[in-house]
This record gives C-alpha cells, sequence and structure tokens, in this order.
DNA sequence: CAGTATTTGTTCGTATGTATA
DNA sequence: ATATACATACGAACAAATACT
C-alpha cells in the first residue's frame, strides 16, 4: 500500500529528508541527528530501515555514525580541508619556452620553488588566447590543485578567457601572475614598474639634452601601455609638448615583420633625435634598419631600450636599456607565491622599479647639433 | 556466546571468506556468486547478515548486485580500466629550460601535441639524478597519469630511479624517451644515432686527408660514448691507429671551466691536424681557446662538432658541424607518444641518421701540408 | 510469449552486544 | 553504574527484477 502511494522507497524518504535539512541550514557541521530510534518513531519506519538510509549518507561521506553516541554532520571545513588540500607542485603557465628572457625567470622560478619544497610544471600559451583557453579548461576539468603563476596573455587587449581564473580563484587555488597582469582581475602580480621604465628611459633621454623623442610601443600587451604612460609623463614633466607624430604602436604580428614593413616605423622617426624602443627586440630590428639606412646610431639618432636582455648586449650598437630583474624576479614570484599558499591573505604583489644599464646606443645632444643630428637622419630617408 | 567466541563479526567472515577466494583466484571476473541464501545456510547465518557483507564488498566496488539475477565479481578489466585511463596531458621532463637546442625540441614538441590534441606540461631536472628522483616520486605519489616524454639524466652514468620509471610503466603509463635513453630500460627512444653523428663526422674528415683526428667526448651521457663508438669505428674502417692520448673525455662541470683549465685538453691535441668536438658547446669552447693561443682554425687545426646548434653559426670560426634534427625530433616524439598511447604494442623508437652540414672550420690536408699543419700546431702551444 | 522459479531489494519486528555520556 | 544510542544478528514477509522452461 505504503510502497505504491508513496513510490520512493522509505529509506530513499529519509535520504531525502536529511539531504533537505542540510541544504536549508537547519543541520550545520557537527550537529547531532535524532537517534534512529526516534527518526523510525517520527516516520512510523523501523529503525533497520532508518540505519539503512543513514549508511548511504555515511557512505557518501555527509554524516558520521560514532557508535554509542549518534549521528552526527560531517564538519564542512573538514569536507573542504578534504577537497581543499593544495598539491605541492605548481603550475607555470607562460608565453614561450624559447626566446627573449622567459628561459631565464623561468629557471630562477623553478629552482627557487624547488629550494622551497614544491615541484614545477610549466605549460606554454604561445601567447595565444585560444591556447589559453584551452590550458584552463584543461586545468578545471581536471580539478587540478596546483598553484599557480601565470603570465598574461596579450594583457594589454581585453581578454576572453577571465572567467576560468575567476572560476579557479572560487576553488580557492592561489594564483599569482607574473611579468604583467590582467587589470580587471583581482590578483596579485610580480612585474617590473613599467610606468617607471618608461619614465626613467625617457627621462634619461632628455637629461642627454633630446627633446625630439619618439617612442615605438607594443599595443597588445599590458606592458606597451604602461611603458607609453611613463614616456608620456617624463615628456610632460619636463614641459615637452607630446607629439602624437611620434608615436608608433605595433603589435605582435608586427614585430616579427619589423625589418621588412619598416617604411611606417620610420615615417614616426622624421625629425627626431632619440627613440624609445618597447623592449631590446624592438631596438634591435631598429638597428638593422637603420644601419641599412644609412643612419647612423647614436650620431643620428640615439636608441634607448627596456629589459637589458643578451640582444642588448650583442646588438651592433650595444643599447643602453632598462635593466629587467629577470632571475630575481624568477625568483621573487616563486617565494610570494609560497608566501600566498601559506597566508591567503597576504598581499603578493610586488613591482619592481628597474635601473638604467648605459651602453652606447645614447649620445647626448646640445641645441646647437640637435637640429642637425635630427636633420641629417632626415636627409638619409629621403 | 558466539560473538565472544568468534571474536570477528560474522559479516566480517563473509567479507574475508570472499576476498580469499578472490585472492586465490577462484572467483574471476565477471562469476557469480553463490545466493545469498546458499551463503546464509552454509554458514549458519541469517540472509541479512549476508547482505550487509556484501554491500560492503559492493562499496569497495569488488563486487556488483543485480537485482533478480546475482552477485558478481566486477570485471577486472573495468577496474583497470577506471585506473589505467590516462590523461590527456602529456608529461614531459627535460633537462634545461634555457640554453643549446631543447627550447626549438621542446617548442616543436608542446605544439604537435597541441595539434593531436594533448596538453602539455614541463618539468625540468637540470640534469641532476637527486631532481629527476623528486619529480618522479611526485608523480607516482601523485598517481599522475599522464603519458610521458623523457629527456634522461646523465645517460652515460648507471641510473639509481630507473625503479621509478619501472614501477611507471607497471601502472601502464606510456613513456617514450627522447635525445638519449637508458640502455637497461626496455622502454622506446627518439634520438639522433649517435653513432652514425660520430662515424660520418670523423669519415668527413678522413675524406679531407686528416688521420691525426682528436676527439673530445662527454663522458657522463649517452650521447659521448656513442659519438665515441662512431669514432672509433671510422678510424677502424679507414684502418688508422686508434690513439689513446688524443682522446679526451671531459663531464658537464668539466665542460663549464673548459675555456680557464685547458691544459689539459691541449695536450690531447698535439701533433693532431682535426679534432672532433662531441658538441657545439664544447667546439666553441675549443675555439676560443685556439684563438687566445694562436692556433689558427682552420689552417692549424680543423674542427668538426656535432648538433649544428646556434652556435655553430655565431661561432668566431663557423663550424661545420652535423646536423641535429630539433624540430623534426620534436615532431617525432610527440607523434610518436600518441601513437604509443593508442597502441601499447607500437614500436615508438626512431633514430635520425644526421647530415652533415660544412661551414668553414675545416681545411683539406694533403700528405705534403699534414705535417707541417701539426707541428705549426705543436710550435704554437710550447 | 507466458508463466514459474529464482534471486535480490525493501521493510518490519525482535534481541543482544558494546561504546558513550 | 545506569541509561542511551549505535552495532550486530536472526527471522519473516512481500516486492521487483531476472532467468528458465
Amino acid at each position: 500500500m505504503e510502497a505504491s502511494m508513496t513510490k520512493t522507497a522509505k529509506y530513499q524518504q529519509i535520504v531525502d529528508w536529511i539531504q533537505e535539512r542540510l541544504d536549508s541550514g537547519e543541520l550545520r557541521s557537527g550537529d547531532r541527528l535524532e537517534p534512529e530510534k526516534e527518526i523510525g518513531a517520527r516516520f512510523g519506519i523501523s529503525r533497520q530501515t532508518v540505519r539503512h538510509a543513514l549508511s548511504l549518507l555515511a557512505q557518501e561521506g555527509v554524516l558520521e555514525t560514532v557508535h554509542g553516541s549518534g549521528s552526527y554532520v560531517k564538519d564542512n571545513k573538514e569536507q573542504y580541508q578534504q577537497k581543499a588540500v593544495l598539491s605541492s607542485t605548481v603550475t607555470i603557465i607562460s608565453s614561450y619556452v624559447d626566446g627573449y628572457i622567459f628561459p631565464r625567470i623561468l629557471r630562477s622560478m623553478v629552482e627557487t620553488l624547488e629550494r622551497l619544497g614544491y615541484g614545477a610544471r610549466i605549460m606554454f600559451t604561445g601567447n595565444q588566447v585560444e591556447t589559453e583557453r584551452r590550458l584552463l579548461k584543461r586545468l578545471i576539468e581536471e580539478e587540478s590543485r596546483d598553484p599557480m603563476i601565470v603570465e598574461p596573455v596579450m594583457s594589454g587587449l581585453p581578454n576572453p578567457n577571465l572567467k576560468y581564473y575567476r572560476e579557479l580563484q572560487q576553488r580557492g587555488i592561489p594564483i599569482l601572475f607574473f611579468h604583467s597582469f590582467y587589470p580587471e582581475l583581482n590578483l596579485p602580480h610580480v612585474s617590473m614598474d613599467d610606468v617607471e621604465a618608461g619614465r626613467i628611459a625617457t627621462e634619461y633621454l632628455i637629461s642627454q639634452g633630446h627633446t625630439r623623442i619618439a617612442g615605438v610601443f607594443k599595443a597588445d600587451d599590458g606592458q606597451g601601455k604602461y611603458r607609453y604612460k611613463g614616456y608620456i609623463c617624463a615628456l610632460y614633466r619636463a614641459e615637452i609638448a607630446i607629439c602624437e607624430e611620434r608615436i608608433c604602436w605595433i603589435d605582435t604580428v608586427e614585430q616579427k615583420l619589423l625589418t621588412r614593413e619598416y617604411e611606417r616605423l620610420l615615417k614616426r622617426l622624421r625629425g627626431c633625435t632619440a627613440c624609445l624602443c618597447y623592449n631590446d627586440e624592438v631596438a634591435h630590428s631598429l638597428t638593422e634598419i637603420c644601419i641599412k639606412q644609412g643612419i647612423r646610431i647614436p650620431e643620428d639618432l640615439s636608441i634607448i631600450s627596456i629589459d637589458n636582455s643578451e640582444l642588448a648586449k650583442l646588438n651592433p650598437v650595444p643599447l643602453t636599456s632598462m635593466v629587467h630583474p629577470m632571475e630575481v624576479m624568477g625568483v621573487r614570484t616563486a617565494e610570494n607565491l609560497v608566501h600566498l599558499i601559506k597566508d591567503p591573505e597576504f598581499n603578493a604583489t610586488y613591482e619592481f622599479v628597474p635601473e638604467i644599464k648605459i651602453r652606447s646606443s645614447v649620445m647626448p645632444v646640445t641645441p646647437e647639433t640637435e637640429d642637425e643630428a635630427a636633420s641629417a637622419h632626415l636627409r638619409k630617408q629621403i
């Protein structure tokens, strides 16, 4: 009778009833359930049936029965803690394996993590949001418990993968960005102070007498914008008018084509005596272009760049460049992540203020020589 | 009474009884157990108690009860398969992030894996067995299901971590070595045919008239021994006596100190007109030493090396070098691993036969000029 | 295909043992 | 030490799924 009326098994009803009380908040961590006998009496069912229901819930880990004492709601914290145990392997997401400054940052990062008792796994995005998305999705699907160190992809453009970072953040995964950051996310980062880098580099050019200063910046990552901001700021402070014709924006694809398609760039340099380059790679390309065009560095054009990578030394004209912390940044990032793992309240953000490394790509100008250099440059171009 | 006699609960006895029959092989995958009633009758206990025992075993996943049919031993294959599901992320273990040819191999490897639908995580050993051990232990502890691509550490020396590879192999993890391999393990590898590389390089020197050929090899990795083997083989075939004084063995630590402590190396080169170098790094160091000592390359000494890395081009005297497949090797390694994942019987071993890239570090000698060059070299040295 | 036997699933009642408060 | 509450155990009945004839 009853069975045909209710359809669902009695023990299942008890399971549902308790589950509901847990969901509604009536039953909370550590609460003791009514004795089996009492539940049986209340629903008019046998104690055996109640026991069956409780045993199912105990299997799931929701309840815990203590012999001679009672059945208790398992501590939520315990349940969470079980899930929330972080892996001792850190997942690092970076843009490139090869090239430029990343290998040096990564090596010191990995070494530091291992010194602190953590393993490291590195994944690469190739600086493509699509690849970034795949990697993040995989980590979420795998329910990874790895703390993460991430280099943002195209941090200058709106990023479509922020929801994945938010998901990971909600799951309690510590995430620390390095080299750059996504301003939309409230997550810590360790990076160079790119505004300062741009500002100090520009101020150095100004201190050498330059006033007609061009700038080449990368549009699709965060650093480009901040370095540009520093450049603007320095000009403003020195009361030099900002001339938009002298500012050239390039993107990652263009950067690779720079030595072939340089007309656009050279146009922006007309009449300038100095140029701030986004990084050493851009400065290196610019040097090659100038050499081909018969523009002398630094006599006709002073070049200053940022990052002080190997390229800065190996450049045909050794580059004056802002020193990127690299190894130090790797160490700091690793240390701060470990600190963050142990104390989720720790503010892990740190920005390095860069120093300048002076080589021979910048030459002072005086008001007398300034016009000459600028016009020499102009002559060569046409 | 009974309880006090037996001590162990009756339901536990049934659990043990069934477990034993499983272990002994009496019960195998898919077998049907006796009906609950029969078991109860045999042990003189109630069906309820038998049910309790069976429910515990079902919880563990050992049994499966089918309503109206019976209790069955769960298919071992199913259990295995559940565990044997491989991750779609491949763990790559390599020696270094930065430097030499590895970034180029890794990049193409990662790209290929992603093209084939697999993610990649890279871990680095720094070519230290201790770090290798830590990484492997961690993977085993985490019960990782990642297929693996591994660059052996110090493959020339007996490796203390083989047991970990065997453990992973037994767990059904596909493992593919690249760049080198551990001869003690019966696991596949994708690498350059180092014997052929040594042989072809030496034969090229012989074809250029050289007979007094020195060799510098690395003692602590596999390639060193195989390249040495190729060198010996070529001399033997050309019926040139092998002169042990002309063979110099170095290790990883020494390699870094080479430019400072070069006396030992130069001793071995006395009276030689050519030298086969273990790799471009060694050849580069040798070039620098020779330049400092006033020994001309290739007039006084021809140098041939192996790997054809960037260094071969950038060397003060561009190096004739055996072409390492690099990108092609990365692609092939990734493809073969994926093949191996899908078909565990697939023989994933592949060895690339290298070609020679001729630059300007080797010069032909004739019987007349041979003595002159050798003695010129000797003169410079003293 | 139908009907019957077998086997597991659910539920009840009852009793005793044992840990906890 | 006693009462309470869970653990184990037995017997019995009916329901529901499956197997067999």
